[in-house]
RNA sequence: CGGGGAGUGGCGCAGUUUGGUUUAGCGCGCAGCGUUCGGGACGCUGAGGUCGUGGGUUCGAAUCCCACCUCCCCGACCA
């Protein structure tokens, strides 16, 4: 592609709304242009890296055995209203009417759409196992569009959908995708841990989800470095590390009652007593399996609502809503407290060694202080169900265990029967006995990874793009374009790349030397012939890698095979 | 949705507090001519703006008032 030619707008400077490197880049390189908040238009360049991560995707996926397809975004309610996602997907779930006032959901997701196809057309174990998938523009209504592509309302996404006649099948289907996975994201050149996870209101039992290790990640996730045991804080388990004796000796204040007028949250109480949060206990009021039940934790903790439900043994747990909490507590929310509460009390570990704690006093307008276990409530059950915290070690090994940042670009569930029992997708087994499918579905975000690894590969000048998913691989620059010896020996290597089917930009644009070096970093193509004087003169051809800022100068008969060596690199 | 901030040529901004001295300005970018040409050159000339939208106040509004729209940031069932 000869950039004279082509749409290739670059910019010296980042719109303010870019808040973070790949969002800036993406702008100022010429990738894409926003249209609406979260909604973009992919430029020539931008395209062509999406076009190389699906490619590399769809490479990985056929490997599988899995086949593609392609679903319509558009899906009709009743659909939605079978799998019961049109009343719990809320707002986030775009919807449309027809001409005929008929109501249609634009796809966040698809198992609803795949799970009708598969139980019109699937009637036999004998076509199982089957996993279809798909490449295509996925809409979610985000409650806050940010950064670019990394949370956008109209996005790329591939999703794939196993069936399968059991359990064990399931397994080995969910194995050979995590594999697949696996190599798609080595392929793109990321940095990336799989982390156990939570599965949110897609459902499921067991998932993962594979996050690219990055300081602008939305998600935190603990790892450990000695074993491997990765997961996303939300649901990571852990020991604690040995606890110091102390707090015994405090010795237990006298009970007493403070005016806290409007102040209802951590932040607002530390600040109005002048104490920290991890003095303070909050009173969270949870419905476990619908009964009302007070989980006392640290002001400066978080409940790890995995841990609790499994300890718990329970089948949902979900905070109550205001009204419950008013009726169990007698109080609004912001005053709850453990002392004279009616409803079952568990207390987190790291509760039951504080003394003097400070909590609601269940009365508007009121907390309480100084308040002792035994002395002034009884807890029905001591457990560990506060979230993972720096000094936590890990649950395997024992190490302590590192946090960090990252960003979700794909994500693999076992539904097991949710989606085929809802929809009556069933199929009759060996002895023609019929039961529901067992599902499975995986997805991958590909303008995430597109960012991510933006995030991951750039300097101060620009993007430098692992040669996988480069949009170009190299990018031959014209030093003056009035030259024309230097355009046509330009020309002449251009041609010659061309033929070999290396995918090359030419910039011939008529701007000075300076503005398309700036520029070329920009873009950050894998390789950079320069082409200028000094090429002329000595009769060498020049490369310089992106990456390393190395220089090759090479004779021009040897053009070709170095650049294949440097880009296998 | 709650809180905060912002909308002035394509991009980045000044001007708004205290309405008139601005014919609405600057840098970049864009067009033409000339000189230049290995890391965002220089000179001259020029095009491009309903100052987010709609009302209002006033002799006079980018500037004051009201309403709305858009965009960005922080937070969101953690008491």
């Amino acid at each position: 592609m000869r950039m004279s030619k082509g749409l290739f707008p670059t910019l010296k400077e980042a719109p303010k709304e870019a808040k973070i490197v790949s969002h800036k880049l993406m702008i100022r390189a010429g990738l894409m242009r926003k249209l609406a908040s979260g909604i973009y238009t992919y430029l020539p360049l931008g395209y062509r890296v999406i076009r190389k991560i699906e490619n590399i995707i769809r490479e990985e996926m056929n490997k599988t055995g899995a086949q593609e397809v392609l679903l319509s975004a558009l899906s009709p309610q009743e659909l939605w209203e079978e799998s019961g996602r049109w009343e719990v997907y809320g707002p986030e779930l775009m919807r449309i009417k027809d001409r005929h006032n008929r109501l249609f959901g634009l796809g966040p997701t698809h198992e609803e759409v795949i799970t009708d196809l598969v139980r019109r057309e699937v009637k036999s174990y004998k076509q199982l196992p089957l996993t279809l998938y798909q490449i295509q523009t996925k809409f979610r209504d985000e409650i806050r569009p940010r950064f670019g592509m990394m949370r956008a309302r109209e996005f790329h996404m591939k999703d794939a959908y196993s069936f399968d006649k059991d359990e064990k099948d399931l397994g080995k289907n969910y194995k050979r995708m995590y594999e697949a996975y696996q190599n798609i994201f080595d392929r793109c050149g990321l940095r990336y841990k799989a982390v156990e996870a939570d599965t949110g209101p897609i459902g499921g039992d067991i998932s993962h989800e594979f996050m690219v290790l990055a300081k602008t990640g939305e998600d935190r996730i603990v790892y450990c470095r000695k074993c491997g045991y990765a997961a996303n804080v939300n649901r990571a388990e852990y020991v604690k590390p040995g606890v110091k004796g102390q707090g015994s000796r405090v010795k237990e204040k006298g009970l007493k009652k403070v005016k806290t007028p409007g102040m209802k949250t951590v932040e607002e109480v530390t600040g109005f007593l002048k104490c920290k949060p991890k003095e303070l206990v909050k009173t969270l009021i949870y419905k476990v399996d619908g009964i009302p039940v007070a989980i006392l934790i640290r002001g400066d903790h978080g409940v790890n609502e995995r841990r609790l439900e499994k300890l718990l043994k329970a089948k949902e747990i979900s905070l109550a809503d205001e009204k419950t909490i008013e009726k169990v507590t007698g109080a609004p929310l912001g005053y709850s407290g453990p002392v004279r509460l009616k409803i079952k009390i568990i207390a987190d570990s790291d509760v039951a060694a504080m003394k003097n704690m400070i909590s609601g006093a269940n009365k508007k307008d009121y907390h309480l202080i100084n308040i002792n276990i035994d002395r002034d409530f009884k807890a029905d059950k001591v457990l560990d169900i506060r979230s993972v915290i720096p000094g936590d070690r890990c649950p395997k090994c024992k190490t302590k265990l590192t946090f960090s940042r990252g960003i979700e670009v794909g994500h693999v569930f076992k539904l097991g029967t949710k989606y085929s029992q809802a929809l009556k997708a069933t199929f009759s087994d060996e002895k023609g006995k019929e039961r529901p499918l067992i599902m499975g579905c995986y997805g991958i975000g590909l303008d995430r990874i597109m960012a991510a690894s933006i995030e991951q590969n750039h300097d101060g000048n620009g993007i430098i793009w692992p040669s996988s998913i480069a949009p170009y691989q190299v990018l031959i620059l014209v030093v003056n374009n009035q030259d024309k010896k230097q355009v046509k020996l330009a020309e002449e290597v251009y041609k010659s790349l061309e033929k070999e089917e290396i995918e090359v930009l030419l910039d011939d644009r008529d701007l000075r030397a300076g503005a398309k070096f700036k520029d070329a970093d920009l873009m950050g193509i894998p390789l950079r012939i320069t082409i200028g004087n000094k090429t002329i003169k000595e009769n060498r051809i020049e490369i310089k890698i992106r990456k390393t800022n190395k220089i090759h100068e090479i004779n021009k008969k040897d053009l070709i095979s170095k650049i294949r060596s440097l880009l296998e690199m």
